[in-house]
RNA sequence: GGGCCCAUAGCUCAACGGAUAGAGCAUCGGCCUUCUAAGCCGACGGCUGCGUGUUCGAAUCACGCUGGGCCCGCCA
């Protein structure tokens, strides 16, 4: 159990003895100019036990000064409790963070824990661009996070191949290959303009296989449908990975069909009467769940609708066993989330164990204008050119650096001329420093010891709120898991690295004198250590060199 | 007309309902013969869009305005 989850429930056993109601859960403050680390919680607990706040302050702080010796308790005449750490509470967390290492933060698997993350997820009619890369970015971070909490997460990427955009991706494929041969050819009207059709169309003719131009028109358009989308994955899934992004499945619509689950999910859903006729088409009684009308899920010439195919498509991934399904999408989708909703609860399942997630727009400006996310008009910028110009760091701190319910401008040309003052550099320097010390230590072989309770006496207030920050981390973790909000870790980091900052300019590490050199190099490692957990559940490098 | 989201320093954004609302950029001024100056310290900068309510306490919650982005198909 980490350090101030033991405090915490011994305030939780502490207060069983004063009211059989259950405590309110506590939540720990980062420190102030009055104390090391400070809770509101007894403002909480006032509410349930109706007693002061500040009795309850006053309360705790006496039991548990008898309880125990990590924290002296300072309960404030408003009624927050406030904390200092006393040696041997600086002396568990530093224990604690050496010892466990990469695992620091982590907690232990749950089997029955097992969660399902579709992300990014951009049709193969086209390339990613970086609207899709902020809800790659976002869910990749969310599937560290619970993967940090001992859930057992599969990063999935679904595909439409099949419906009328990727019908007139490959019509707009033909085209530009009948185009490129020299012959006269109408470009579908909702076609694709943009120049990657163009490439793809001349690499299959430098295939020169004439078979293809013979083919009659059916077989031909297979032909361009195979290897088109074929090409587009095989693009999605080099550019995800240059984000750093392994996915564990790529989904296809068509395989749904293929394996029954379009077909099964209609069945269930008859099952529980919610389906009905009406124009000669099959509808959802989605009103019934709080939906504000009734959608189509097979259409009167007999195709299913998109809800149907997502239908299915949710009972599938729960059929191979995830329990919380989370679904990151762009805002164009939030419209539809009540359908969703509605379509799981009619199936029966809990409410919380389906997770929409809604981020908001990324505008994109370059040269003072800004630049379409459009596939269709063909004149973007990839998230690959992005890439290219601000790299892999920079841009997914970027993306999740935000909270996902705000708009977000991506200015490339301050992107290109402020690079070295995008803050993900300050978190990674402020590793790289750290990592500098232990390595210059080792030069001039001097040992890094294991934390001690009496090295722990000399820590002085800067150095006690890099402790704070240590012992804070596992329940940041948990707290941006829980609310699923990828950027509370960014925000963590950016705070550890500045204080760690501080810390390197206030105080001396090498050379100061030998119990202090000691003392530093113990916490210098602790927070290198916290700064690589959190990088590493960041998706972002750390450096040994800058 | 209905719905989702946003409004905080000149700009981009933070702040589990908590104490004196904080960072970065920009502007100005300091700090490298000593562990990486991609750093640190200081100054400047705020009726948290407006109003009412809820309570020990509101930038945060509720309601109503104002302004902005987006969505409302038997497309996906």
């Amino acid at each position: 159990m980490y350090v101030l989850e033991q405090i915490s429930s011994e305030v939780s056993s502490e207060l069983k003895q004063l009211s059989p109601l259950q405590a309110p859960a506590i939540a720990w403050e980062k420190g102030n100019n009055l104390a090391d680390l400070s809770t509101a919680f007894a403002f909480q607990a006032a509410k349930i036990y109706q007693k002061s706040p500040v009795a309850i302050a006053q309360f705790l702080a006496k039991k548990l000064s008898e309880k125990t010796n990590w924290l002296t308790f300072l309960p404030h005449e408003r009624g927050f409790l406030n904390c200092n750490w006393q040696p041997e509470g600086i002396y568990q967390v530093l224990k604690q963070a050496s010892e466990m290492g990469p695992e620091y933060g982590k907690r232990s698997k749950e089997p029955e824990r097992k969660a399902n993350i579709e992300f990014c997820s951009a049709n193969p009619t086209g390339p990613i661009h970086l609207g899709n890369a902020r809800g790659a970015a976002i869910g990749s971070v969310l599937a560290n996070l619970l993967e940090t909490l001992g859930w057992q997460v599969t990063r999935e990427y679904y595909f439409d191949d099949y419906g009328t955009q990727v019908d007139a991706f490959v019509l707009s494929l033909e085209a530009r290959y009948f185009q490129a041969l020299g012959k006269p050819c109408q470009f579908p009207e909702n076609g694709y303009q943009g120049q990657y059709v163009r490439d793809i169309a001349n690499e299959v003719v430098q295939l020169q296989d004439h078979a293809i131009l013979n083919k009659d028109s059916e077989s031909r358009l297979a032909f361009f449908r195979e290897y088109g989308l074929g090409k587009m994955l095989e693009q999605h899934r080099k550019t995800t990975s240059r984000m750093g992004i392994d996915y564990d499945a790529w989904v296809s619509q068509s395989s749904l069909d293929r394996d029954g689950w379009l077909v099964q999910v209609i069945q269930a859903l008859e099952k529980r009467g919610v389906l009905f006729r009406k124009d000669g088409a099959v509808w959802f009684r989605s009103t019934q769940f709080g939906d504000d009308k009734d959608r189509v899920v097979i259409r009167s010439n007999d195709e299913p609708t998109y809800l149907a195919w997502d239908m299915a498509y949710h009972l599938n991934k729960r059929a191979r066993g995830a329990k919380l399904l989370i679904d990151v999408w762009g805002p164009d989708h939030h419209g539809y989330v009540p359908r969703v909703k509605a379509f799981w609860q009619a199936l029966g399942y809990e409410e919380a164990d389906l997770q929409l997630l809604i981020y908001q727009m990324v505008h994109l400006f370059d040269k003072g204008a800004e630049v379409s996310m459009s596939r269709r008009s063909g004149d973007f910028v990839t998230l690959d050119e992005v890439l290219d110009t601000v790299g892999k760091d920079a841009t997914l701190f970027l993306l999740v650096d935000r909270s996902l319910d705000s708009n977000m401008d991506f200015d490339l040309d301050l992107a290109r001329q402020h690079s070295l003052s995008n803050p993900v550099y300050y978190v990674q320097y402020a590793y790289t420093r750290a990592l500098a010390l232990e390595r210059e230590a080792a030069v001039r072989e001097i040992e890094i010891p294991p934390p001690d309770p009496e090295l722990c006496r000399i820590y002085t207030s800067s150095e006690r709120n890099l402790v704070t920050m240590i012992a804070m981390m596992p329940e940041e973790i948990l707290r941006a898991a829980l609310t699923f909000s990828p950027m509370r870790i960014a925000n963590y980091a950016k705070d550890l690295a500045g204080q760690f900052h501080a810390f390197y300019h206030d105080e001396r590490v090498l050379g100061a004198n030998p119990p202090d050199q000691a003392a530093r190099l113990v916490l210098v490692r602790a927070v290198r250590i916290v700064l690589a957990n959190t990088l590493a559940i960041l998706g972002l490098s750390a450096p040994e060199h800058m």
